[in-house]
DNA sequence: TGGTTAATTGGTTATATTACCAATTAACCA
DNA sequence: TGGTTAATTGGTAATATAACCAATTAACCA
């Protein structure tokens, strides 16, 4: 493959990489409500606050949340609300294919 | 976090972390012009048949390509349009960073 | 200042992913 | 049938990811 087209999928996947884990698609979901601080992800998913961080710090090095340090506490807000569109799309997947399965069962 | 949401969160992760590889991004925007063989992606990406033959399988595990056996090739094609979409999306990502950058960099 | 809370960072371990090689299956044709 | 090509499957080794605990940083207030 061609260098330059390769550096365009990888630059692709490693924002793509970054929204495929179940957490970091709860927070970009909450997200796309209203900003959150860090301690109300801490009591939804109910996971080390470290763990949250991190994962928090992911979706920002991909451009994909921004945050906002009040206080004592960090907002996180999502930058790119296109992102929910997908969401919606990947919903297709799942509808298309559970209806698949419905058909080789009948 | 209640089980049903978790679910739901993980179904969604396993179709987006099927597209977080450059390889399978190539994969996909290539099935969107057209079906190819296995052999065809051979040649475009360079890597030993049975690594694209994998990359292939877990697209559609998650219902994103399907196959269709003729002869001895076989052909994939795109099973899900809206993807592309999505792909727009993350290019917009990739410009913000970008231009963030390049806003520092003045 | 000293204590408390919110968040991040570093370290370690367990698990998942990916690439290649080798072997196998399936279709084709001479 | 025997040989060739297309594709898949199994195995292994290298690398990446993710979770937790411990330690640290930063803001706040009594």
């Amino acid at each position: 493959m061609e260098k330059s087209i390769h550096e365009k999928y990888i630059a692709q996947a490693m924002i793509i990489k970054a929204m495929a884990h179940p957490t970091r698609l709860l927070i970009i979901e909450k997200l796309s409500v209203r900003e959150h601080c860090v301690c109300e992800f801490q009591e939804m998913v109910g996971a080390d606050m470290s763990t949250i961080s991190k994962h928090l710090s992911v979706l920002k090095n991909a451009g994909i949340v921004s945050d906002d340090k009040r206080g004592q506490m960090v907002f996180y807000k999502l930058r790119i609300p296109c992102i929910l569109k997908f969401l919606s799309c990947v919903e297709t997947v799942l509808h298309d294919r559970a209806k698949a399965n419905w058909a080789l069962v009948r």
